[in-house]
Formats: structure tokens, sequence, C-alpha cells
DNA sequence: TCTGGGGTCCTTGTGCTA
DNA sequence: TCTGTAGCACAAGGACCC
């Protein structure tokens, strides 16, 4: 059996902040955007004050602002926050290498082969956490990384939670459907509609009637997520599979001038994250949203990879050339480069 | 009046080729 | 030569995650 542990930290950028800005405390902070609530931008994180106010993250800046007039507004500053990721996923590697990066806040660690129990090594954790950061965590023990993400979210803040397969029938049964990580909004709905709002009542269908509704991969996933069943291991490396910049304009845009200008200017910066990882690219995709929030995207792919700026945005406008922009107007434009390869090292010796 | 930005993965349709 | 089909690459869209 497994030992794998999923650990959260606590409101992190909220917390960041708060610990550059003590009189921070107490008071409602919300993150997101460029810090002011009268552009547009989304609520990456608040802290557990405002979210008594019902502020949440992902909800647009504007409505946080109405809900919670007298919170503090701050621009995510990502740079500070990656560095402070760093020193708690130091401290994780250093009770073992087998880490699974999950973002800027999460990750999970496979203890199975640790000597020590799982009290010590949460000891370790918590402690060796706040004395580098001084910041708290939530952490989740259980035989997988499904469970144990559950668990993590089970008490916070500063929580931990251990979940084992006798826990499945009563803790995990009666758990809404939107706790299992892969079951987003549109499937919620989906399931909704068949009747179904918790774990328990997913795990009674039958694996054909998911694959019917779900196709055959994730209907396999739906059936054994619940049972509370995850054979996948942690993934300790991972190479990138695409770069990408967009941008959603202050005011919705119809000349075509300024959108040119925009692409132009994503591509730019698009070029300078390839490189600067060291990677060429053989497809480009373009990205435009309209008014009315509708999507599409166009790519375009070459034969050898590419990394200079000019053949990049050459390929990047041949997609906007077979977009039709009469009579609507762009809310966003967004510029990938995919199937990237690390670029052959040009090395010094011989 | 709303609904960010940076990613991954999956599905579906289509055209090509063995 | 005709027909079917399997496999692949690619394009587009969509769901989901933090």
């Amino acid at each position: 059996m497994r030992r794998i542990l999923h650990i959260d930290m606590d409101a992190f950028f909220a917390a960041v902040e708060e610990k550059r800005n003590p009189a921070l405390k107490e008071k409602p902070v919300v993150i997101g955007g460029r810090g002011d609530p009268s552009r547009r931008g989304v609520v990456a994180t608040a802290n557990y004050e405002a979210r008594k106010y019902g502020v949440h993250s992902g909800m647009p800046l504007r409505t946080a602002l109405k809900l919670c007039p007298g919170a503090f507004f701050l621009p995510v500053d990502y740079d500070a926050y990656a560095a402070v990721s760093r020193q708690f996923k130091n401290v994780l590697l250093a009770i073992t290498k087998t880490m699974e990066d999950v973002g800027i806040d999460e990750a999970f660690l496979d203890i199975s082969t640790e000597p020590d129990s799982n009290e010590t090594i949460v000891e370790k954790i918590k402690t060796g956490i706040y004395e580098r950061t001084g910041l708290t965590c939530s952490i989740g023990i259980a035989p997988n990384k499904l469970l144990a993400k559950i668990a993590s979210d089970m008490q916070k803040p500063n929580g931990l939670t251990v979940l084992t397969e006798k826990d499945i029938e009563h803790r995990l049964w009666p758990m809404p459907i939107r706790k299992l990580h892969g079951i987003g909004p549109r499937t919620e709905e989906h399931l909704k509609a068949m009747n179904i709002g918790t774990i328990g009542q997913l795990a009674e269908l039958p694996l054909d009637t998911l694959i019917r509704h779900f196709g055959r991969s994730y209907g396999q996933y739906l059936y054994d997520a619940a049972r509370g069943i995850d054979d996948s291991p942690l993934v300790t490396h991972r190479e990138p599979k695409s770069f990408s910049r967009e941008t959603t304009f202050q005011e919705d845009v119809k000349n075509w001038q300024t959108i040119a200008r925009t692409i132009a200017w994503l591509t730019k910066e698009v070029v300078y994250d390839l490189a600067s990882h060291g990677y060429c690219a053989r497809t480009v995709t373009l990205k435009i949203r309209f008014s009315d929030f509708r999507t599409i995207t166009r790519s375009s792919s070459t034969h050898e990879t590419v990394g200079r700026e000019e053949e990049i945005r050459r390929l990047a406008f041949s997609c906007l050339k077979r977009v039709d922009l009469t009579g609507k107007k762009v809310r966003l434009v967004g510029v990938r480069v995919g199937n990237v390869k690390a670029r052959v090292e040009i090395s010094s010796h011989h």
C-alpha cells in the first residue's frame, strides 16, 4: 500500500502578501488582475476574511468589489509567490525526491519507502515550511493521489487528514461529485441531469453506462474515481508541451490595427519564453475571443521546427488571415506555440 | 455588467497512405 | 481497379486544472 501526501498551501497568494504587509491581517484581501477592481480581471485568491463576504477565486474583480467594498485589492505578484514556492518545495524535497509539482502552491509526495511514520513526516513538513516561510499548509495522506488531494481539502487551514480504503464508504461517498479531481461544472451538470449528486451515487452506475455517456477513457476514469481507485504514479519531471500568451482588452476592439499590433506583441513575448527555455516549435495557434465570448482558434504548422520571431509572427498572421473579423468585436487575443522540441545544444566543447 | 492567464489532455472530423 | 479499413497527422474545439 502506497503512502501519498498532498500538501496544499493555505490561501497562498494572500498569505504571502500578509507576510509582507502584516497590517493586512484580519482585513479582507483580494488578489487578482492588476489589483484594480474597476478594470477587467478575476480573483486569483481571497483571504479567509474576504471569503466571509462570498468572494472566491474565479470571480470578476468588479463583483468582488460589490460584495466587499472594504476589501484591499492587490495585483498578482507572480515572481514573489514563485520565490516562496521554491522555499516550501525545498522543504518537501528534503523529505524525499519523489515529489510531483502541481502548480505553484501544491505538491504530492510519495513516502512509501520512507522509514519515518506519517506523524514524524507531517511534523517535519509543517514546522519546516513554517520556519522557512512563516506560512501554514494543509496535508492529506492516502493510498493514492486522488484520495490524498481530497483529504488535504477536508480540514483547512493548517489541517491534517488521513484517508484509508476503509473510509471510502462513509467519508468519500457522501461527498458531492465536484470534490473529485476531473469533475468540473460541465460534468457536474451532466451527472445532475442523471440524478447523480454524490460520489456514492456515481459509484452505483455500471461501467457501461458511464462509458456510454462520457466515452471510453473518461467513463473508466469516473468509474474508478468513485471507488477511490487511482494507480497513477507521481510525475517527478515533465517537459513543456507548449508556451502561450494571451490578453483581454480593457474594452472590446474592432480596429484591425490594434488587434494586429497586439498579436505582434504577444508573439514577441512567446518567442522570448520559447528561446529562454531553449525550445523551438512546429505549430503556432492564434486564439480569438469575441465579445459574445465565442472563442475560435486557427493553427498553422511547419515541417521543420522554427524559433525566430519573424517566422513565428508570419505563421500567426497567416492564421489571422483565416479569421473573419467583419462586424465583430474582439475581447481577447492569444498566441501559442506547440509541438515544441528542445533546441540542439550548441556545445562549446568539441 | 459579468466571465484572467497559463497550461494539459481528450474527442471529433478529415485527409492521406498502407 | 475498386472498396474497405486501420493508422496516423493535423486542425479545431472543449473540459479541466491551478
